[in-house]
DNA sequence: CAGTTAATACTAAAACTTTCGAAGATCCAA
DNA sequence: TTGGATCTTCGAAAGTTTTAGTATTAACTG
């Protein structure tokens, strides 16, 4: 017997729909069909269950305008982003950020301005948490 | 129905006895459960049932010794971490990695350290950059 | 107000994941 | 060489994920 998983992380279509509820910002079942890939090609009642399902484990609420629910995320994308890359940070990387930046910037090509833009990010970051430290 | 998933990325178990694997370089069933958090309670045989499935799914080989399987990874924890990272950046990030870093050196919970790693590799990257605009 | 349209709720299937027991195979020691 | 220990294989149970059909309910329309 196992015990119930909880559910922390979005499974694969889970994630899928909210993303779409995220560049929403709210909608209904019918909104986020809309903004799915062309070439997707699930029934309404699916879509339909896949949102019940994200209600259920508290990814986004609803509210009911006439009878149809209009449903909105209540993780920011920034905070899942945060949350799953600890994860990831933490299994697959050793608990390491560094080695996973480093694999990232092996293996893909990042253009200098966003390397400039992390880095101008990171010294601002570092700039605090030295402020911190210092009180 | 669905269509059959093509099993790219290891699932969560898969992930740790992979982890052990990678850690060991080779070992049976027994060396890599020895390898396991002490607190993990797992009859032998799950053990064995993971190992096989993952040599089914290929992410694994063995070669017998004696009666026992000696199991050898047959995908390097780098080219797993780019693999696994490059889908994140897809689904997570909009395909731009420069989020995701900006989304880890964000994170308060990184510590100076952490920062100060990654900063050292961002100007390692940088000036390797450099370098090849200047030729 | 009755009929059509469209949304929700319920249910269930098929596939996948995780776990482990039963049965058979193999090796070693006495 | 045989008995015990240990290994492998098979199958299955229980939970999760993904998909969709059916039934019900709510709103609009003539």
């Amino acid at each position: 017997m196992r015990k119930k998983k909880k559910s922390e992380f979005l499974t694969e279509v889970e994630l899928e729909f909210m993303t779409r509820l995220w560049e929403l910002g709210e909608g209904t079942v019918r909104d986020v069909m809309a903004k799915l890939a062309p070439e997707r090609d699930l029934a309404y009642t699916s879509a339909a269950t896949i949102m019940r399902i994200l209600e259920q484990k508290n990814f986004v609420s609803s509210k009911k305008e006439g009878k149809t629910h209009v449903y909105k995320a209540l993780l920011t994308k920034d905070v899942y982003q945060t949350r799953f890359l600890k994860d990831v940070s933490e299994k697959l990387f050793d608990n390491t950020p560094a080695a996973l930046v480093a694999r990232l910037v092996d293996d893909d090509d990042l253009s200098i301005e966003a390397l400039n833009e992390i880095r101008t990010l990171l010294e601002g970051r570092m700039k605090d948490a030295n402020d911190r430290n210092d009180i």
